[in-house]
RNA sequence: GGCCUGAUGGCGGAGUGGUGACGCAGCGGACUGCAAAUCCGUGCACCCGAGUUCGAUUCUCGGUCAGGCCUCCA
C-alpha cells in the first residue's frame, strides 16, 4: 500500500507523490513564542510528527525536510515583553525553550529546520516587493495590503466566496482597505515595539506573510504537505495561497493540505475566559508524556478531540498493557540469545504490514494502535506456553517488532522498568527495594500478615506489588487523571 | 446571519451495502496464602424519520443534537 492523504483543498483523499522522492518536504505552522503551549496545540505536533515518522521511514530519514516555523514577532509578544517589563527576546527565548522541551516531552522529533520570523525579514519585504509588482498588494496609510480582487482563487481552500466573507464579516473594515477582505502584509509599528526599516516606512510583518516568506526561503515552491489546526484554513492558510502564488506567479503552493481536528475540554472550547487552558507544560509533571501522546493520537486526526480525565487513564492503562507485555518478554528472554530473522517471519511481517498500511491510510493511528495490540496479544500468546526452547526465537522476534512498530507511532522506546517505575526518585526506589526484601522474607516463613502489613505500606507509597515464585516486582500505581 | 463538520456499546474509538475491529472499565472463573499481573469465558452500541435496495449502521433527503470557522487562535 501507499500513503494516502486526504487533501483539504481538493476536499478527497489522494495517492501521495511527492515531487522528489529524495527532497520530500513538509511544512506546518508553529507556535507563537509568548506563553506555554497548551494541550490543544500539542495536537497538531503530534500528528504531524507521525507523518514525519511515516515519511522518514519511506523516503529515507535524510530525505524528508520538516520545517517549522516559529513566529517570534507579533503583538502577543509584544504585549508579554511589556507586560513583564523585559526585551521581546527573554519573552521568545524563554518560551521556545520552553516549547521544545515540552514537545520533547511528547516524544515528537524535532523538525528539520525551525526557521524564525525575525531572520527572515528580508524575504518577506522581498516578496512585498513582488507582490507590488505583480499588481497583488497596494501601500496605503504606512501599511501594505494584500489585494483580494487579484486573485481568483482566493478562497477555494476553506470552500468560501469572497461575497460569503462580506456577508457574514462580523468586524469593522479598516478605511484604507479597498476591499474588506484584503489583508495586511506589512504594518507600521506601535512606539516601542520591533520595527524594520522598509520601502514602505519602518514596521513588521503580518504573519501571514511570515510563513509565506518561510516557506519559500526554506523548503521552496511548491512543498508537498503544508499541515496545521483546521482553524487555520481561513484566513492564515488561504492568505498564505494567495500571497506566494501571487508574488511567484505559481501555479501550485503546497500539493497536499493536511489539517487536524479541534480539541475540547470536557466538550468545551478551550479559553482563557473559561479558564480551563491546560497547559503541557503542567500536566507533563503529572503524567507521562507518552500517555498524552497516546491519548492525542487515539482518534484519527481530523476527527475532534475532547480532552477528559478519563481519556488520559485509559491511555495510560492502554501503554501499561504494552509496555507490560514487553516487560515479561525481556524478563524471560533475560540474558538468553535469539536469533533475530525479523522481517522475514510471513506472520509477524503481515502484522507490521497492517499497522504500517493503517498509518498510510490518511494516519489512521486508531487502527495501528489497534495493530499494537494485535502483536502485544501475539507476543502475550507466545509468552504463556514458553516453555518450548524454540518459543524464545519467537518471543524476541515478537518483542523486537512491537518495539519497532511503536517507534513508529513514537511509542513503546523507554524501557518497561522506566515506564512503571520511571516515577519514583532514588529515595523511594531504595525505601521500596528494602521493603520488598523485608517482604519477600516474611513471605518465605509464612507470615501472612507481616507480609500483608508490608504490602500495605507499599500501597501507601503508591506502590503495587506483583509477586511472583522468585520474589517479587514492583510499579507506580497509575496516577493520572 | 453565512459556510462547514460530526452523531457507533458504560467510556475511548476504527470500519463496512449482507449477522459491528481494537482498547479501557464491568461480570463469572482459573492461577495466588490473599492480592497484583496473566489466562479462559461473558454482557453491552451503529441519533430520529422517510427513501433507494433482496438487504443500510454504511447511500440519498429531512429533522434533532453537538462542535468548528467567518476576529488572534492548533
Amino acid at each position: 500500500m501507499t500513503l494516502a492523504i486526504h487533501d483539504t483543498l481538493s476536499g478527497e483523499k489522494r495517492p501521495f507523490t511527492p515531487r522528489d522522492p529524495s527532497r520530500v518536504t513538509m511544512y506546518v505552522c508553529g507556535p507563537t513564542v509568548y506563553n506555554f503551549a497548551h494541550i490543544g496545540n500539542a495536537r497538531p505536533v503530534v500528528v504531524f510528527d507521525t507523518l514525519f515518522r511515516l515519511l522518514r521511514q519511506t523516503y529515507g530519514e535524510g530525505a524528508v525536510i520538516y520545517a517549522r516555523n516559529i513566529t517570534d514577532v507579533d503583538d502577543k509578544i509584544n504585549q508579554a515583553a511589556i507586560d513583564q517589563g523585559v526585551p521581546i527576546s527573554v519573552i521568545t527565548d524563554r518560551f521556545t525553550d520552553a516549547y521544545h522541551a515540552d514537545m520533547d516531552a511528547l516524544g515528537a522529533l524535532r523538525p528539520t529546520i525551525e526557521p524564525r520570523a525575525t531572520a527572515h525579514i528580508d524575504a518577506m519585504l522581498a516578496m512585498i516587493g513582488r507582490l507590488i509588482e505583480n499588481k497583488a498588494a497596494y501601500a496605503a496609510e504606512g501599511h501594505v495590503l494584500f489585494d483580494t480582487q487579484a486573485f481568483p482563487d482566493y478562497g477555494k481552500l476553506s470552500g468560501r466566496s469572497i461575497d460569503d466573507m462580506i456577508a457574514g464579516a462580523r468586524v469593522e473594515v479598516a478605511p484604507y482597505k479597498r476591499h474588506p477582505a484584503d489583508f495586511v502584509l506589512w504594518k507600521p509599528s506601535k512606539p516601542g515595539e520591533p520595527e524594520w526599516p522598509s520601502a514602505w516606512g519602518a514596521g513588521r510583518p503580518g504573519w501571514h506573510l511570515e510563513c509565506s516568506a518561510m516557506v519559500e526561503t526554506t523548503l521552496g515552491l511548491p512543498i508537498d504537505i503544508h499541515g496545521g489546526g483546521h482553524d487555520l484554513i481561513f484566513p492564515h492558510h488561504e492568505n498564505e495561497i494567495a500571497q506566494s502564488r501571487c508574488a511567484d506567479h505559481a501555479p501550485v503552493y503546497a500539493n497536499y493540505w493536511m489539517h487536524n481536528g479541534f480539541l475540547t475540554m470536557d466538550a468545551e472550547k478551550m479559553s482563557k475566559s473559561l479558564g480551563n487552558v491546560l497547559l503541557v507544560h503542567d500536566l507533563i509533571k503529572q503524567v507521562p508524556g507518552e500517555a498524552i501522546r497516546w491519548a492525542l493520537l487515539s482518534a484519527h486526526y481530523r476527527a475532534p478531540l475532547d480532552w477528559t480525565g478519563d481519556l488520559l487513564v485509559q491511555s495510560r492503562k492502554s501503554l501499561d498493557g504494552l509496555y507490560g507485555a514487553l516487560q515479561d518478554a525481556n524478563t524471560l528472554l533475560g540474558e538468553n540469545d535469539y536469533d533475530p530473522e525479523v522481517w522475514d517471519q510471513p506472520q509477524v511481517a503481515a502484522k507490521l504490514t497492517a499497522i504500517r498500511d493503517a498509518l498510510e491510510d490518511d494516519l489512521n493511528t486508531p487502527r495501528a494502535i489497534a495493530g499494537l495490540f494485535e502483536l502485544s496479544k501475539a507476543l502475550r500468546a507466545l509468552l504463556n506456553d514458553a516453555g518450548e526452547r524454540e518459543a524464545l526465537n519467537q518471543i524476541g522476534l515478537y518483542r523486537d517488532a512491537l518495539v519497532a512498530a511503536g517507534s513508529l507511532l513514537g511509542f513503546l522506546q523507554v524501557d518497561p522498568e522506566t515506564w512503571f517505575q520511571g516515577g519514583a526518585d532514588d529515595d523511594l526506589k531504595t525505601k521500596v527495594e528494602a521493603l520488598l526484601q523485608a517482604r519477600i522474607e516474611a513471605r518465605k516463613a509464612k507470615d501472612w500478615p507481616t507480609a500483608d502489613r508490608i504490602r500495605d505500606e507499599l500501597n501507601a507509597l503508591n506502590v503495587v506489588v506483583m509477586d511472583n515464585p522468585e520474589g517479587a516486582t514492583w510499579r507506580l500505581a497509575d496516577s493520572a487523571g
